[in-house]
DNA sequence: ATCAGTGCAAATGCTTTGCATCGGT
DNA sequence: ACCGATGCAAAGCATTTGCACTGAT
């Protein structure tokens, strides 16, 4: 995404753009295994002392408060972000602990079908998603 | 499950049976939404008031790498017990934060059956387990 | 009697909060 | 200039750890 994308993306819905927001945002992105904040901090700390932990987890709450990125949370209960935003599983790995995308076409309109046709009584579903635990080979 | 099944499921592998665990397991059996360590102390420390929050924690910690019980992550973060062993999904609900039990026959040989054709590149797959996201009606 | 289990308190790890200062609009 | 964003440090919460004491075998 090039920087005018992202600058739109954070200014809508009345966010200041700022240089860490920015550097933050462009954290998440790249990172290709969905990141802690703390990770987010490592990342981007050498080319911006400045910044502070603090400042990364309010920005990052932030950015999920205004559905510019996701969260959830990992087998050993830390915040992980991730800036895809549609329906997509993941793959936990239980030797190196991070978190991989997986995703399936078939899959997901094999759940979505599914909850088409089996109501479960007295709730309300708004979304599915799959934990895939297990070890690269 | 009696007091007798309790004890021996306890005493397999090697554990000292003790009051403290017993009246802990039956916390967790009885519970019908998947407590955490708090909720459980607080559910026994009224008629046992000597046991401690740390072995409460301690207890269920045991009990997990002894296979008697299980846990897993709630969307806060934080820990969730369940003696039940095999595999079902769980319904989160996003007013009460309570989570449920959700077995369904045909779901779970859905997903076998999708795993078991679809191999996923250069990853051993453990287990899959479903997260419903939603609220009470 | 032995050694695992327990209680208590201190420590840890992740995250949030309060507040003074800074900077984007 | 205004008001939201930031930096820093302190506080908060769930969980773990250390260690002396207790109790099941």
């Amino acid at each position: 995404m090039s920087i005018e994308e992202i600058k739109n993306k954070i200014s809508e819905g009345g966010l200041k753009f700022t240089h860490q927001r920015m550097v933050i945002y462009k954290a998440i992105e790249d990172a290709e295994n969905h990141p802690t904040a703390e990770k987010v901090y490592e990342h981007i700390k050498d080319s911006n002392p400045s910044i502070s932990l603090g400042t990364v987890y309010k920005t990052l709450d932030t950015f999920v408060n205004h559905g510019i990125i996701q969260k959830f949370v990992d087998n050993k209960g830390v915040m992980r972000f991730d800036s895809i935003l549609d329906t997509h599983s993941h793959l936990y790995c239980k030797k190196t602990n991070e978190i991989k995308d997986y995703r399936n076409e078939e899959l997901e309109a094999l759940l979505k079908g599914f909850f088409e046709k089996n109501e479960i009584q007295g709730f309300e579903v708004d979304e599915v998603s799959i934990v895939i635990r297990g070890q690269h080979k």
